[in-house]
DNA sequence: TTGTGTTTTATTGCCTCC
DNA sequence: GGAGGCAATAAAACACAA
């Protein structure tokens, strides 16, 4: 086999490799070449010269995969901050700008995007995770004061009872307070359906009682128009943010504010 | 120094689009 | 059918504790 050299072919979308004579290699390198060969190979950035230059690659001869330079780098950031895909011409200029073959440029974008995906998943893991510690805690809230409620209604009728024992003539009026007592022990018993909420009673307000309508829904749709049934028509397309929509629309104006503030490219910003 | 975990660079195979 | 994208993976380079 020839000496090692190896030599990219920039036009080759397929990894092909070419020996520095232009005879063709294998796609990859793992399974053509061993350790020692390897140990020969060129360094992974140079420029076009530079592969055909013996006392570079002389100088190079114990490099193997080399790390891109700091300014290669921070060029190659400032680009995807900008594009976070590459025009072929656009690639084809950066590379000849950094010293580098096209295909290595257009494999840096690559990795790079998929190290954005896997960061952004994070983000959007934590900000969601946030989402439920903060219902949950809500949940908990409603369950003592409904907790709360209840032991007062308790109370209240247990007084009223005791009035009743004591005596009080029936064709005597009823206290200030007893439609207060039987209106709260109607909303107990609706509120008893209730299992969340976003934050504050639903049954008791600081206005006084509310009277409770006759109808099921206590959620009228036109005041939660994202909060949807199952139904049968569900086609399983659901992406999950249905019936918390409030909820997912803060956690987007907070993935947007963050991207700015930490300079995230908003241009091609796209969910994948 | 060495073992181990993480990051970076590159390859491979498959898929989609024109 | 070729170009280019992505996911999965390999392997070199690097960081760091013991």
């Amino acid at each position: 086999m020839e000496s090692g050299r190896l030599l990219f072919d920039p036009s080759c979308h397929g990894n092909m490799l070419f020996l520095g004579n232009g005879e063709p290699l294998f796609r990859g390198t793992r399974s053509v070449i061993n350790m020692e060969e390897t140990s020969k190979r060129r360094p992974f950035f140079s420029s076009s010269e530079e592969l055909y230059d013996e006392e570079y690659y002389d100088e190079q001869l114990p490099e193997k995969k080399r790390r891109l330079t700091a300014e290669q780098v921070h060029m190659l950031e400032k680009t995807f901050e900008a594009e976070n895909k590459l025009e072929p011409e656009r690639k084809t200029q950066l590379a000849k700008k950094l010293g580098l073959q096209p295909r290595q440029v257009a494999v840096w974008f690559q990795n790079r995007r998929a190290r954005w995906k896997t960061k952004q998943l994070e983000r959007d893991y934590d900000q969601l995770k946030s989402s439920y510690d903060s219902l949950l805690s809500d949940y908990d809230s409603l369950l003592k004061e409904k907790e709360k409620l209840k032991a007062e209604v308790v109370s209240l009728t247990e007084k009223l009872q005791a009035k009743e024992v004591a005596g009080a003539p029936k064709s005597e009026p009823l206290p200030a307070d007893a439609p207060l007592v039987s209106t709260l022990l109607v909303n107990v018993k609706v509120e008893d359906r209730l299992s969340t909420g976003s934050g504050g009673s639903a049954v008791v307000d600081e206005d006084g009682p509310q009277l409770v309508d006759s109808g099921d829904s206590y959620f009228p749709n036109d005041e939660y128009p994202g909060c949807v049934a199952p139904s049968e028509e569900d086609d399983g397309s659901d992406d999950g943010r249905s019936c918390f929509p409030d909820v997912f629309m803060v956690v987007e104006q907070e993935r947007e504010q963050q991207q700015h503030d930490e300079g995230e490219p908003l241009s091609w910003w796209v969910w994948q």
